[in-house]
DNA sequence: TCAACGGAAAGGTAACACCATTTGCACCCT
DNA sequence: AGGGTGCAAATGGTGTTACCTTTCCGTTGA
């Protein structure tokens, strides 16, 4: 399983908001089908007021809306709030998984690169020899094929760039290329074994940001990541 | 005013919504607030449900989290879902609306030139031939310094090119660029009439899009943009 | 220092009145 | 006969109230 780093407060609509939304992102319910209040309280066992106020929160995503007399109506997928982590986990978790990553990383080559470069600028001294630190820790775990700590320093790795930039749009990235990166492995899409050219990428990237090298950072990281959607794209 | 494109179904608890977000997203309730349903029912003069209802779509957008015996406390901006569309609304109405601006033109560099790229690519025959017209369109208005009408085709030309990507994701920043584009003409941050380069640059855009040349339309975009940000900055 | 307890506040259930909208049917005019 | 007009009933969300349960914070007392 990806991990799942949501506060969810264990409620009781947290469960039927749940599988509503992925049965929505899954496309199972699809645009125009019409779902009732009561069949929801039916379906779920539990009281109106749980029923609604889960169905408030899907329609504050935009995966449906509520009219009176007609019903819960699942709108189309333009209406979506995609950028919603919720609603990123949910087609993550669906049949749109291959989809969803393909769209995700070609955000990820929009921004990241930016983002790399705002930290070369924005970055504090702690952040600069952290993220030093892990390169080097990336390719010490990558030269050993530890597949599953690579990850997660990975993880760590873009994280920490996206939110010393300064933009929290961009930080709030972060918890989707986690998603992402996690995904990914779990998909099976990455090298048995880090290339050798990723370790480097990862380092220049470092370099670049710990020496304040804005320009040098940004096409670093825009180079990492069209070498990581090459080696996603034939599979 | 911006225009409010929401489809705000006139319900009870959106008043309330709105206004509680507006003060979280404005910082006069800070993080660490904390709210009470009671409060809240008796400041709004709603019953409980609407009340609740309307916490729990705050608490889906991150801005305040609920728990039983303490209350409803205001959580840091870190944790929000800053690209709800909601959110972003709130903050460019507040006082943070610079920032918001200039965080928001910091995405638009990173996504925009991409997505142009991608439309260069995907389009339809019809999406090519309306960009086209578009950028001639903006060079007549721009030329008899028609600024309202030129904002308003020019909201149309970014917004056909996000969704031409082919990326829903890119697609649902379409709003946000339409709110960036009539805020920032609102505050006065557009030169009186707009500059050559950039009708030029629109026209290159469109010229390459309409050619399928993804490359010359995504360095197009980027340059039209960064010259849209260095009109912003120094005022 | 720590365990027990009281109470505050959200979580959840139930029953109700209300109201907007749709559906369908009767009626009337052409 | 056909079709538009309008009334009426059914339907399903909206909002209110009352009440009980559960969780924990803060205090109190051993």
């Amino acid at each position: 399983m990806i991990e799942r780093r949501n506060q969810s407060g264990s409620g009781l609509h947290d469960p039927i908001l749940e599988k509503l939304g992925m049965e929505i992102a899954a496309g199972e319910l699809p645009t125009g089908h019409v779902l009732t209040l009561d069949g929801i309280q039916e379906r779920f066992g539990v009281s109106r007021t749980v029923a609604r106020e889960a169905m408030r929160i899907l329609e504050s995503m935009g995966l449906v809306q509520s009219r009176r007399r007609v019903g819960i109506t699942v709108r189309p997928i333009a209406d979506w709030n995609v950028f919603d982590p919720k609603v990123i986990w949910w087609r993550l978790s669906g049949p749109a998984r291959g989809a969803q990553l393909r769209t995700l990383t070609e955000l990820r080559i929009a921004v990241e690169p930016l983002a790399a470069g705002a930290a070369a600028r924005a970055a504090t001294a702690a952040q600069r020899s952290r993220v030093v630190e892990l390169a080097a820790t990336l390719r010490r775990l990558g030269e050993a094929a530890e597949l599953t700590e690579f990850m997660e320093r990975d993880v760590e790795f873009h994280a920490l760039l996206l939110q010393a930039s300064g933009n929290e749009m961009f930080g709030a990235l972060a918890d989707v290329v986690a998603a992402v990166l996690r995904g990914r492995t779990q998909l099976g899409l990455m090298p048995h074994k880090p290339v050798p050219q990723a370790l480097d990428l990862h380092e220049a990237v470092a370099a670049a940001v710990a020496g304040g090298r804005s320009a040098e950072a940004e096409t670093a990281m825009r180079a990492l990541l069209v070498e990581v959607r090459s080696a996603m794209l034939p599979g």
